[in-house]
DNA sequence: GTAAAATGCAACCTAAAAGTTGCGTGATAT
DNA sequence: ATATCACGCAACTTTTAGGTTGCATTTTAC
């Protein structure tokens, strides 16, 4: 199954998929939360007043980061990961193109029952 | 962490990963695409020209419905899923807060950066 | 009334996800 | 110069996800 974006882009539901898994998990969202600052944040920054150790937030980011979602540079000793908005906005367009066949389907639908009682 | 959307509900961030977790998965983005006809599908249906069984399809419908993506009814001896888009619309605002945030943070940033350069 | 269709349920398997501990290695502050 | 900070990597454990097979139950078609 295909579907293209915004930019023509041939994108697979593979990609989406990725995306959103990487989104569907909560210690996931609550990073992707703190990163939207703007600023660039440290895994240190990241880590600090989590439940988990700091391994396990590495290896989150780099769930998110294989997604596309953060990128990450090295500062010295730190490594700073940062948003980007670009699967955001193209899941989010996704998102619109489900509504948008869910309703035109409903509307075609409903004239078709229209057709019939005529 | 919170969020309030539209309907000024407020939504913990779980219940989003859920729904982000949900359609992360090919599989389960593929029923998505083919409820989005409109018309109510059965499972054997659903299953049918797919490359897992018939159970395995059911637990796929049942994480989907676990979300809120979808919702069954029984017809005879047939079980019908529809679409609900009101977790999708959800998720799609919350998309479009974080990318806002994002925005906001950065044009900040910047003021920040010219108002130092003076 | 019997066979076939559609489904539910339980047990099981396997692989991947999520997390931990332990340790090694560069950068940095003092 | 030497702690210490920030991190990477590897091994390991536990839990969950995705999938299967087998069988029972309820509808429905003929």
């Amino acid at each position: 199954m295909f579907h293209s974006n915004a930019k023509n882009g041939t994108v697979k539901l593979q990609n989406y998929a990725s995306v959103f898994a990487a989104l569907g998990d909560e210690t996931r969202l609550s990073l992707v939360s703190k990163l939207t600052s703007g600023r660039s944040h440290s895994i240190s920054q990241l880590a600090e007043g989590s439940k988990i150790t700091r391994q396990a937030v590495t290896k989150h980011l780099r769930v998110l980061e294989g997604a596309g979602l953060v990128h990450s540079t090295r500062n010295g000793r730190e490594q700073l990961y940062h948003l980007d908005l670009r699967p955001f906005k193209d899941i989010e367009e996704y998102l619109g193109f489900v509504s948008k066949q869910w309703d035109q389907a409903l509307s075609r639908l409903k004239s078709f029952v229209e057709d019939e009682r005529k």
